[in-house]
DNA sequence: GCCGTTTTCGGCCCGACTGTTTTCAGTCG
């Protein structure tokens, strides 16, 4: 059995949890947690790059230790190190860091003191009231632990960025009303656009900052407020969202806005330019011989450490610092660059608009062109068409074509690969289209190799032209299927065949590191919403956003292009 | 444990809030 690279960041991660629980020297604990991001990022598959024989040591983070460590884990599918450091250290503790207010050395006095090693052990001495009595803990932290077990039980999955979406919109409105507030907005990964948020990190520049604070523990959805200060404000909503709010002057706007828009690596990487420049950058501003000199704004913060302004999106710590050094930072997608949409469903399958609702619905988004892309026959509870139902589906756009002004519908279908990688439809049937949407809908468990093949035989037939929701994943509902994504892409690029970018706030596939490398190899992607209602045409926004994430540029996506010049990119 | 155009040794981002404290460690973001 391959070790992927999620398996070896989980287990560095769990050793870097376990050296904390230890007393580990932290810079080597953070070694382990850098590493684990590196592993879990990257594109290319770590057991193949061993197998190649590749210098791991060139992967930022890792060094001569972690590469042989690696290295014994895909040679021997586990690690010494790991199993002599779970004889010290219990690996059910590890569990205990979960619990909000538990770190490692609170973990390390429970399990000391009175031999706690699980969560179920933790609760039963909660209940006996146990932990209030050691030192450093008291009735208060016991009873917050006693909640927080309760919370994790009930779930803790990070909410989709579209639903996060839902919830803030009214506490803005309602954060933006307060008397005296000067500017609100949200940072952290919600402004970074992340398919998932942890949290909502609000930032508010105020003249009054506790009014604010206190604005916010009023709200009506807050259930508990976790912590409250001068500057800071933690609470939990009735939706279990947690909202940490932060104030600042308006002369450290700029400084607090790119602290709390993260991500904590890019943070850091930025915070170690201003170090080496002898510079020290906070939330406060960007202070030189304790002179603040910049923070009002993010492009002060950004030129204080000769870099240019960084889209939101793009900080990761993934390169966008190096390439901003050089001034090779793409320009990204913006909405205003997408012409059209190419994945679209009506009535006549599954959809719930008709077919001149979607069209004039599009025209009022600005768009030129629209792809009516109908399932075809496999997928029955999608209603899917059958040859002569697409007939009858090219007759209907024909004739609408002919009445509608300022908007083309364009004839397509979305047509299932089959498990043997054929295509659910007719070569003469599909090169009446003016273009195909492939997509997986069944078979998710054949094997990573059998499902790679299966997919590239897809490409390999004459009329496949878009990759529909490559990945085959439905955000906290339905892992992607095992597949070389790579190597797929390596052969979209070979064969000139292109990929979407699925707009669906459920899908948001390809994911951005694969968008990236998509970009990086040359091959062209389609940002497409899979709408199957007028109002599903607006999730353009969470395609764009997902693209940009991806680093793709306007010339890097299909349908930023007019019809005529689109159309001889899909048959060239 | 990683890293290097000041360094192969000695650094490693920075501040707020809580709870249990008599001055601050632990946790979090």
């Amino acid at each position: 059995m391959p070790v992927h690279n999620s398996d070896i960041a989980e287990i560095f991660n769990r050793i870097a949890d376990l050296l904390d629980i230890k007393g580990d020297n932290p810079f080597r604990i953070r070694a382990y947690r850098e590493a684990a991001r590196t592993v879990a990022e990257l594109s290319a598959s770590l057991a193949e790059m061993v197998h190649a024989g590749e210098d791991l040591t060139r992967l930022p983070g890792i060094g001569k230790e972690l590469a042989a460590k690696i290295l014994e884990m895909v040679d021997s599918d586990s690690l010494s190190f790991l199993r002599r450091l779970e004889e010290e250290v219990p690996g059910g503790l590890v569990d205990l860091l979960r619990i909000s207010g538990l770190g490692p050395r609170k973990v390390r006095a429970l399990y000391r003191e009175l031999g706690i090693t699980s969560l179920a052990g933790l609760r039963e001495a909660v209940k006996q009231e146990k932990v209030r009595q050691l030192e450093g803990f008291g009735a208060k932290t016991e009873l917050n632990i006693g909640e927080e077990l309760e919370r994790l039980a009930a779930s803790e999955q990070r909410l989709k960025l579209a639903t996060a979406m839902e919830i803030a919109a009214p506490l803005l409105a309602y954060l933006r009303q307060t008397a005296g507030v000067l500017q609100v907005e949200i940072a952290g990964s919600y402004r970074r656009r992340k398919e998932t948020i942890g949290d909502l990190d609000i930032l508010v520049t105020h003249a009054e900052n506790a009014r604010v604070m206190q604005r916010l523990v009023d709200y009506e959805e807050v259930e508990k407020v976790v912590s409250q200060g001068a500057t800071r404000c933690t609470v939990l909503l009735r939706s279990g969202v947690q909202v940490d709010l932060r104030a600042v002057g308006q002369e450290s706007y700029g400084a607090a806005l790119h602290y709390f828009t993260g991500s904590r690596a890019h943070n850091i990487a930025v915070r170690r330019m201003a170090v080496k420049k002898k510079l020290k950058i906070n939330e406060y501003g960007v202070f030189k011989d304790g002179q603040r000199i910049a923070g009002r704004t993010e492009e002060e913060v950004y030129q204080q450490v000769g870099l240019p302004f960084i889209p939101p999106e793009l900080r990761e710590n993934r390169g966008e610092i190096e390439a901003a050094a050089r001034g090779e930072l793409p320009r990204l997608l913006t909405l205003r660059d997408i012409r059209g949409d190419l994945h679209a469903h009506t009535t006549r399958s599954d959809g719930q608009a008709g077919l001149e609702a979607m069209a004039r619905a599009a025209g009022q988004r600005g768009y030129e062109y629209l792809a009516i892309t109908e399932h075809a026959r496999l997928v029955t509870p999608a209603n899917g068409l059958d040859a002569d139902g697409l007939r009858a589906h090219i007759r209907d756009i024909d004739r609408l074509n002919e009445r509608l002004d300022g908007i083309l519908l364009l004839k397509g279908v979305e047509v299932d690969i089959l498990e043997d990688g054929s295509l659910d439809l007719d070569d003469d049937i599909l090169r009446e289209l003016d273009f195909t949407v492939c997509s997986v809908h069944s078979h998710f468990n054949l094997s990573r190799r059998k499902q790679t093949e299966r997919i590239i035989r897809a490409m390999d037939k004459r009329y496949f032209r878009i990759l529909g929701h490559p990945g085959g994943r439905l955000i906290n509902q339905r892992p992607p299927y095992e597949v070389d994504m790579e190597e797929l892409i390596a052969a979209a690029a070979q064969r000139k065949r292109f990929l979407e970018c699925n707009a669906n706030p459920d899908r948001l596939d390809l994911n951005a590191t694969y968008l990236k490398l998509a970009r990086e190899m040359g091959v062209k992607v389609a940002v497409s919403t899979d709408a199957h209602s007028v109002k599903a045409l607006a999730h353009m926004d969470f395609g764009v956003w997902q693209a940009r994430r991806g680093w793709l540029a306007a010339d890097d996506v299909l349908n930023t292009r007019p019809w005529p010049e689109l159309k001889l990119l899909l048959n060239s």
